[in-house]
DNA sequence: GTCTATAAGGGGATAGAC
DNA sequence: GTCTATCCCCTTATAGAC
């Protein structure tokens, strides 16, 4: 709180370059010395904000992982499987389309597929991932659920896709991810 | 063809510890010393086979990129839109599920999508692509097709469907992809 | 918050012996 | 085909001044 300045603190703008960062050459590829010449500093700098390499990818990979809690909550409090299902879809969907490149690190970095094994959210992920299937899934369905997983963050990722609004694309992986777990989908809002 | 070497030629034996390696770390979290150590040489051993680390990179690449075409050729010789589409893509499920692991690598890694977009084979992608839409798709066709493409590779790699055997991979994937293409699967044979 | 300077190590790559 | 030895650069990370 004190003058302006635009894309906001220090330590945010820094985070913000990271992910565009590893998002483009992937976390191994991405040296300190890139995020310190995106951001127009030096590496020292860099390491005044976070003491290590991996603490950056933690704090970048934090906040979504702290989403997948509530989504998972809101989802048990309805009563049918169906219903559950339906609500975790939408809610994963809307953190997919809120952090279209950040997913695709945090889903198929090696890296970072390391530091997430060792995270709480694992099993809230999980538990998605069941709410999902429901009770008992047989093969095909943890296929489809599977499937589902990959292509939305996929979708997500695509430039061809990056002209659509975040509501326009969430209509579209939500009827789309319906098909492919070859459920109905509720009608629209 | 001398004597008995039990995993192919030095060049089969490096390419196949660098698959493995790439999936697991990336390809720039994978170091020519790790290569080495795992075929228990040196690294000049591995500068011996190839001059550079992309080279290995595209040696690794270049088969499984190279049977796009015949996938194409044999998707346009069928006469329908609809026959094109079902051919090609179990054309593209097949190469998925023989390369499991580097289909993410291929797909993800961003050290590999730079030499991929170099590639003469980026051309047959495109020609693939447009085969699975058809003509003149509409935005529902093209998340689709998109969501195929990157549902097909995450199941691929995924642990929990390393049980299967790559026919019954194969039909699971197939089914489901016509789901979320919203096309009817013509029956199994 | 940012800088200069530097340590310590690993990276890709090369030369030349065996 | 494989080795030892080496080069140079970039990496992560630290110390201390401004």
């Amino acid at each position: 709180m004190q003058g302006i300045r635009h894309p906001g603190t220090a330590r945010e703008r820094l985070l913000s370059a990271a992910v565009e960062l590893f998002a483009e050459h992937g976390v191994s590829g991405t040296s300190l010395q890139m995020i310190a010449d995106r951001l127009g500093v030096t590496k020292a700098a860099v390491y005044h904000q976070f003491p290590t390499k991996d603490e950056i990818v933690l704090a970048v990979i934090g906040p979504p992982l702290s989403r997948l809690e509530p989504i998972a909550e809101a989802a048990e409090r309805h009563r049918t499987p169906a219903a559950r299902r339906m609500s975790v879809l939408s809610g994963v969907i809307n953190l997919v389309v809120e952090h279209r490149r950040l997913s695709a690190v945090v889903s198929y970095d090696p890296v970072v597929a390391r530091l997430v094994r060792q995270h709480p959210a694992v099993a809230t992920l999980e538990r998605i991932v069941a709410l999902l299937t429901g009770p008992d899934p047989d093969i095909a369905t943890r296929v489809g659920v599977a499937m589902v997983g990959g292509g939305l963050i996929s979708v997500g990722m695509d430039p061809a896709m990056a002209g659509l609004t975040d509501d326009e694309l969430h209509r579209q992986l939500f009827v789309t991810a319906c098909r492919t777990l070859g459920v109905r989908a509720p009608r629209a809002a």
